[in-house]
RNA sequence: GCCUGGGUAGCUCAGUCGGUAGAGCAACGCACUCGUAAUGCGUAGGUCAGGAGUUCGAUUCUCCUCCCAGGCUCCA
């Protein structure tokens, strides 16, 4: 027998017998490893654990409860719901399986066109639980691409995957699936059961089992949405039930935090199935907060130098062929209204070329330049009927969106403020943590040269640099016009959300023949920055209502104050308070003894009103308030009104935001 | 647009193997006047999303439309 050396992840060198697998390996270190182990690393390629020892390698043991180790756990789940689909429908076909965020998925097409209901995934659950109880081992096989093609000779979109890797084809995806260029790799679980996959996987099933079905939902073959829709089983894999029950928590706190439901629940907004689908209407609690969102909005604007513009929601559609929108958005505005023998208008999907043609309206000096004209623009736009999602996906909407018109010499400047502005104003909002996204010249969609746009995206990652924050790139993520930075920010519950979006143009000044006059008395064409911070109003009021979970920082809470009076006798003195502070400009109600106390302090609680003040006998006769704040259930007795009074309009006028919002 | 599931009182939901419906909360009324997260009693409230078909009879079965949810595709 030979021997083995091999490195440890702490560089120590060890030396083994020849033979010697991963898993013997992880037992040597520690039985708690061993234990833990779901697979290996032998020079930082993933192997199984019954792999020998190769020499000379560095070995690295993974454990479920890492993000490799709940991957393979995932992957090999995945086989399994594979596995108990085709046990309970014989003839299925399976596609692929791949991890995902979280978990993982598997497609399907069942025979004779059957398809998953909800009731189904109970049933899978159990055969799974079955095969996981029959501890079946997954052995690893290679094989040459016609064996592989022989061996799924009944499993068409196997056959299509090995196909496609033999053509030179996709070498990417179907690695993950186990294709490659010269031999395909299966995993044998059972007689009945082989699947094609790189791996690498647990050992046997009886590794598996805290896991969870999700979800039943529709998938085109190969993401094309002109290609066969399979059925899809959504899955999640975790290392124990305890990291399983976490994250079925965290979903549920994403369901309470939902901002349908706290609208709903708010009073602040509504979809009227009257008025169509992405419409939604603003009750007056919502559009109190949405009042004050766009007040400040207006302030900060007109302090960083912005004018306010309007303009209509309609326009004839000459406007959007000059744009050259017809041409790339069609699909996604609404359709035409003819009106005036025979001419078109259309709603207006975005604001840009009402604000050029303000630009427009007389000849510019570069003197006025730069020029930043803002508007809450209403924008219509049709969006596919399955897409629709509450406020964050709407068919109308308004954007906090303005236009800056600069020379090139400009640009840079312009950039680098419009993101510390933009950047400043989140955190007043009370977002604090972001990345930055820059998104580069889509490969089918883009007008304009290839020079101008490598400039435009070079002057967008000169400015997001600047910014200190981690930079992602999204190649081929811009407009069909121009290059863009995203600014993403992660709420109180770790997701993140695209907020604000700054987009160089040079195509629309071209297009609709923008110029001022230089200093060199010259005729020259601006560039122009589209921007919008909020995004759409819509959208930043959901998410920041999903961050704060309806618990609105005070300063944009609809009601800031209730004032609960013990007993009728004690209203004259409630009133006298709700005065105070409406003479500091609080928004506050007065909630009379109609009924117990308890029972309005938990209604004003459930509303998520920040302060609930209670004023009784003692209070009246010493000028002071019971306050109870949000967030606590331990009550301040004998407070000065006064200084009550001070402090919330000191919260209110510095826009303070809570500690840890929740 | 496609797939799956859904739409019953303002909200959350139960129910009807085809004989036009029920609870809790909310609303309203009465009593209780109370010091920090649900007082008790009562009243009212529904073209069972809309339309068409089958049937003696449809909320229930069939078809179409609208709307919602979760995905897929899309996301300027």
């Amino acid at each position: 027998m030979g021997a083995v050396t091999v490195q440890l992840p702490d560089g120590a060198t060890r030396e083994f017998e020849e033979g010697t697998t991963a898993s013997q390996f992880a037992e040597s270190i520690g039985p708690r490893l061993a234990k833990a182990a779901v697979a290996a690393t032998f020079d930082g390629a993933e192997v199984d654990l019954d792999t020998p020892l190769r020499d000379g390698a560095q070995v690295s043991v993974i454990t479920a409860d890492s993000e490799a180790g709940r991957a393979v756990l995932r992957h090999s789940t995945a086989h399994v719901l594979a596995q108990a689909v085709l046990r309970l429908w014989p003839g299925a076909h399976f596609a692929i399986g791949p991890v995902i965020e979280d978990g993982f998925y598997y497609d399907f097409e069942l025979p004779g066109g059957v398809h998953f209901s909800d009731d189904d995934l109970e049933r899978i659950d159990a055969a799974m639980r079955e095969i996981m109880a029959e501890d079946q081992p997954f052995v690893r096989h290679e094989h040459s691409i016609e064996e592989g093609l022989s061996i799924f000779g009944d499993q068409p979109f196997k056959r299509e995957i090995i196909e496609a890797v033999e053509a030179g084809h996709e070498e990417v995806d179907a690695a993950a699936e186990g294709a490659g260029a010269a031999q395909v790799s299966t995993y044998w679980n059972s007689p009945t059961f082989t699947d094609l996959c790189r791996g690498p996987h647990v050992p046997s099933t009886s590794h598996l089992g805290h896991f969870a079905l999700m979800r039943v939902a529709g998938a085109y073959w190969r993401g094309d949405e002109k290609r066969q829709q399979l059925q899809r089983i959504y899955g999640t894999a975790w290392e124990s039930e305890k990291a399983l029950a976490v994250h079925l928590d965290r979903l549920a706190e994403a369901e309470r935090r939902d901002h349908r439901r706290l609208g709903a629940e708010l009073d602040l907004f509504s979809f009227p199935e009257e008025i169509g689908s992405g419409l939604p209407v603003f009750h007056p609690k919502g559009g109190t907060v949405r009042r004050l969102m766009e007040d400040y909005s207006r302030q900060r604007h007109e302090a960083a130098g912005y004018e306010f513009v309007y303009t209509p929601h309609i326009t004839k559609a000459e406007l959007f062929e000059t744009s050259g929108h017809l041409d790339w958005f069609a699909e996604g505005m609404f359709p035409p209204m003819e009106l005036d023998g025979g001419q078109e208008y259309y709603l207006k999907p975005m604001n840009c070329p009402f604000h050029i043609l303000i630009f427009k309206s007389h000849q510019r000096s570069y003197r006025e330049l730069p020029m930043r004209l803002f508007e809450f623009g209403s924008v219509y736009r049709y969006e596919k009927s399955g897409v629709v999602h509450g406020l964050t996906r709407v068919r109308g909407m308004t954007q906090d969106d303005a236009h800056i018109f600069c020379t090139r010499d400009q640009m840079a400047h312009e950039l680098h403020s419009t993101l510390t502005f933009v950047l400043s104003l989140l955190r007043d909002f009370g977002l604090d943590d972001f990345f930055l996204e820059l998104s580069t010249r889509p490969e089918e969609k883009a007008v304009g040269s290839v020079e101008d746009w490598d400039e435009a995206t070079e002057a967008l990652r000169t400015a997001a640099t600047a910014m200190d924050l981690e930079l992602v790139i999204d190649e081929g993520g811009g407009a069909f016009y121009g290059p863009k930075i995203s600014v993403q920010a992660r709420d109180a519950i770790g997701r993140t959300h695209q907020m604000s979006t700054m987009q160089l143009d040079f195509q629309e000044p071209q297009r609709f023949g923008m110029e001022y006059i230089g200093a060199d008395n010259g005729r020259h064409q601006p560039v122009m920055i589209h921007r919008a911070l909020f995004g759409s109003v819509e959208r930043f009021f959901a998410i920041l209502l999903e961050h704060y979970a309806g618990a609105m920082p005070t300063w944009l809470s609809p009601e800031q104050v209730r004032v609960l009076a013990v007993k009728d006798e004690h209203a004259a003195y409630a009133h006298k308070v709700a005065d105070r502070l409406r003479a500091v400009g609080a928004r506050v109600s007065v909630d009379p003894a109609d009924e117990h106390l308890k029972a309005r302090i938990r209604k004003a609680k459930v509303m998520k009103i920040p302060y609930i003040l209670v004023v009784g006998d003692d209070d009246v006769h010493a000028g002071t308030v019971g306050v109870n704040r949000r967030g606590s259930n331990q009550p301040e007795r004998g407070v000065e009104l006064m200084t009550f009074t001070d402090t919330l309009e000191d919260e209110i006028a510095g826009r303070r935001i809570p500690e840890s919002p929740s």
